[in-house]
DNA sequence: TGCCAATTGCAAAATACTTGCAATTATAAA
DNA sequence: TTTATAATTGCAAGTATTTTGCAATTGGCA
C-alpha cells in the first residue's frame, strides 16, 4: 500500500500540506529534521502544520523518525534503515549493517533504531 | 580511570553539584532524563547547572547519552549499552544485543547507540 | 455545485534549553 | 591553616522548540 492509499485507508484528507511534506520527503536521499522540511517546503506550510503533518505521517508508518547521535531529530520517507552522521559537519550517509538481539520475554518488540556517528574523512 | 580521576585529570574540580549528579546517575540501574535527573537530586541543584554539569560529564566521557524511541534524551553512567523502552508505560529494561556492520570506507567510526520499543507485558 | 467535517494558519502558550553575570566555592600556594 | 583566585554556581532572563485553541479554509462526497 502506498502513500496516499495509506492515508485513504485510514480516512484521512490528502491536503496540500501533506501532499508537499510527501512529496519532499520522498525525494530526499538523507533523513530531514523539521526545520530542513519547513525550510526545504519554502515555508508553504505553516510550522504548526509540519509538526502535524509529519506526526500523522509517522503514526501511519508512510514516513518513519529516527535520532541521529547530533542529538537531532530526523525524518524519512524510505523504510527505516542505518545511517552515520559526521559529528562536525553534521553529513549523513547510509550504512548497511545487520542487528542481531533475542527478543526480551516481556516486551513485544515494535521497532529499532541504530545510528552511528563518527567523522568522515573530509573533517578527519 | 574513574569518573573524579577523569575530572581532576582534565582540571575540573569536584563540585557539589558534580558529586551529587555523579552520586545520583551511578546509582540508576536504568538512564534518566535531565528532569528525572533534576528531580531525583531533590532539586539540590539549579536546572542550568543539571544541563551544564550533565554536559561536561558526556564530554569528558564520565556518563552517556542515548534516545530511547519515546523521543526523550537519557543520561546514564555506566558504559553504554542497549534498551527497549514501552511505548506506553515507558518502562526501560536493559537488552543483552550484538550489532555488526562493516564500517564505512569514508567515516572513522566513533560510537554506535541502538534502541529498541515496544510493548510491555502490562501493557499490551 | 454546495455542504460539512476535517484541516489549516495564526497567535499565543507551554516546554525545553541556554546565557550573562554577580555571588560563591574548590583548590593550591603561602 | 588561612588566603588568593579562577572556576563554578544559582538566579533570572533570554532563545529555541514544540503544542494548542480557534476562526477561516478546504477536500471529498452527495
Amino acid at each position: 500500500m502506498n502513500a496516499i492509499a495509506k492515508l485513504k485507508n485510514a480516512s484521512y484528507k490528502l491536503t496540500r500540506p501533506r501532499r508537499i511534506i510527501l512529496n519532499f520527503l520522498t525525494k530526499q536521499r538523507t533523513p530531514k529534521t523539521i526545520s530542513e522540511i519547513y525550510a526545504g517546503t519554502k515555508r508553504q506550510i505553516d510550522q504548526a502544520s509540519v509538526y502535524r503533518t509529519v506526526e500523522l505521517l509517522q503514526s501511519l508508518g508512510i514516513i518513519y523518525d529516527e535520532y541521529l547521535l547530533d542529538d537531532h531529530r530526523y525524518y524519512l520517507a524510505e523504510s527505516p534503515h542505518h545511517h552515520i552522521v559526521c559529528r562536525h559537519c553534521h553529513k549523513i550517509e547510509c550504512l548497511p549493517c545487520h542487528v542481531e538481539f533475542t527478543p526480551p520475554k516481556d516486551f513485544t518488540v515494535i521497532a529499532h533504531s541504530l545510528s552511528l556517528t563518527g567523522l568522515c574523512t573530509s573533517c578527519s
